[in-house]
DNA sequence: CTGTATTTGTTCGTATGTATT
DNA sequence: AAATACATACGAACAAATACA
């Protein structure tokens, strides 16, 4: 599913995975999502890429993540 | 010189050290800074950590970095 | 033109620390 | 006390871009 053939690296594609669940509906604003390992399990990347990702998605204002608790999805998502 | 005893991540401290450097002169706009695994093997921190600091100085605009050349202070440092 | 070296970019692995439940 | 989850740090490897002999 999320490969590294192409100029798009991994973390940004698993950024856009999450992005995609966001306007999909399948992750709530206000919600959590899966945790790092969970992300890590389900599409094989490192903990450190899915990081990478969703660092990139804390950056733009797309998720909060609470250590200790885990990472929201934003009230107000800007997807 | 750089520790982790304190509250302060090593990347930041890394940071900080640039970003002094730059305000005193000794790395100048323009011109380029040190390779990453030069700066590793002055401050004998992991590439990655080294990595991380100077992602927090592209961030705000201090560094660029060019692949496969460099890593240069911005024309106009906001320090 | 070809190959080599340098430098940044990406990825995976592992370990330890800190905070919350 | 234990489990969960994020934060930091180190090590290693390969890819891609650039420069140069």
């Amino acid at each position: 599913m999320i490969d590294y053939d192409g100029p798009v690296p991994r973390y940004v594609q698993l950024a856009e995975l999450i992005r995609d669940r966001i306007r999909a509906g399948q992750y709530l604003p206000d919600r959590r999502i899966p945790s790092e390992p969970d992300l890590s399990s389900e599409t094989g990347l490192a903990r450190e890429t899915v990081r990478r990702g969703l660092r990139l998605l804390v950056d733009e204002g797309t998720l909060v993540r609470v250590p200790g608790k885990g990472t929201y999805v934003s009230p107000d998502p800007p997807v």
